[in-house]
DNA sequence: CTCTAAGCTTGAGCTACATCAAATCGCGGA
DNA sequence: TCCGCGATTTGATGTAGCTCAAGCTTAGAG
């Protein structure tokens, strides 16, 4: 039911079209895998268009997604040979891939990846904060705050996750997303239109649960 | 009691030298403020020699070490122009700062910086998982071995972490980190020479807590 | 329009960790 | 050597969030 058309899901073969050097766009569907943890880390990707979650696993089967990725942000990352996180598109999305030798030899390529990996090494302390001294509502408040760009202000924003994919974000259980949902909506702060489709009410008084984020 | 002799511990005046462009290399002692969260962001830094923690505090007061780096890391990050953490010294240490603009001009920098993120961000890829998703008994267990380089393997390893620094890495109190460090010699896995001495007897049983880290 | 299944909400009870409160340890200084 | 203070350990109790268990909502298929 949530699965669409899927074009090219990466999900069956799992190395699309990675091999071929002058493939530089790719795109997905939503709910596709893009790439896997612990598979050999070959290409750097960068988000072009749409929006790609990153998760890790534990043996028993517990998941974190580590990082929500938009437009210019970067993946396919490795501390060793192999691939540190699965990546899955939430929304239908654009990638592109470079070499991992072509940061060595293109100086714009790489200043412009050193640029984001500053802004999402940030946006990880950031995280870290959350999840490891924030209260529950305090971590929905702070996501719904952090997917709020300027322009949705006022408007109203969709979520493209479900409430389990918001809980292994936030380091807690979808029940008490949902919980966080519900008090949120109850204290006047947002309102609730559909599961998936939140309006901001209160944005001082979610900044202030946020920590001022 | 735990301050040293503190040639420059950058807590007096909190911008030491900072604005001299040709001191590249600073020393400070043990437990002095680098950088202060939300000054001006003017120089990228890396550490020389020694340990750094880098903070996060919430108006409350509640804080989260985000990140421990060694020789080689590189902080001083911002998001906006101000920086995003404070920066302290758990031992004594050599800093390098660089001009934020020497990003664009020396690529040979560049690359060597790009690299380090790579390796920083997975390393906060890791710590997400660790906060968001597991017990305190496993987190002790997985910082115990991500401090554990492999030449210490067998021999005595030194924290120069207090049990409260440890808990603000670990999104716990001290006392739960005091409680897991007891567990995990009760069980065998390690012995405590001291508070801040450990050496672990049993490396298998310390992955296998720690997720196969 | 109805049926179905995935996702969401809500309730009741449980547990891991936090909090509060004493001891106890261990090092530096007198 | 003894003292004092900060750090650590340990115990007793509280609680936020987890787990288990219903129902409810909604969108897509027939």
């Amino acid at each position: 039911m949530r699965q669409m058309i899927e074009e090219r899901t990466g999900s069956h073969s799992r190395h699309p079209t990675l091999c071929e050097p002058h493939i530089a766009h790719m795109r997905f569907t939503a709910h596709a895998t893009v790439l896997h943890e612990g598979d050999p880390a070959r290409r750097i990707m960068e988000v072009v268009e749409g929006a790609v979650m990153l998760t890790k696993l534990l043996p028993d089967g517990r998941r974190q997604v580590v990082e929500l990725l938009g437009p210019g942000d970067v993946f396919g990352l490795a501390a060793c040979d192999v691939y540190a996180c699965s990546a899955e598109t939430l929304t239908a999305a654009i990638i592109t891939t470079h070499e991992r030798g072509a940061l060595d030899r293109d100086p714009t390529l790489a200043a412009r990846l050193l640029r984001r990996f500053e802004a999402q090494l940030c946006a990880m302390h950031s995280h870290a904060l959350v999840l490891g001294r924030m209260s529950a509502l305090e971590r929905v408040a702070f996501f719904l705050l952090r997917l709020t760009p300027e322009s949705v202000v006022g408007s109203t924003l969709h979520l493209s996750m479900t409430r389990q994919e918001i809980a292994d974000f936030l380091g807690l259980t979808l029940e008490t997303v949902s919980r966080a949902f519900s008090e949120l909506k109850r204290r006047g702060l947002v309102a609730l239109l559909r599961a998936d489709e939140v309006k901001i009410h209160d944005h001082g008084g979610m900044r202030r649960l946020a920590g001022a984020a």
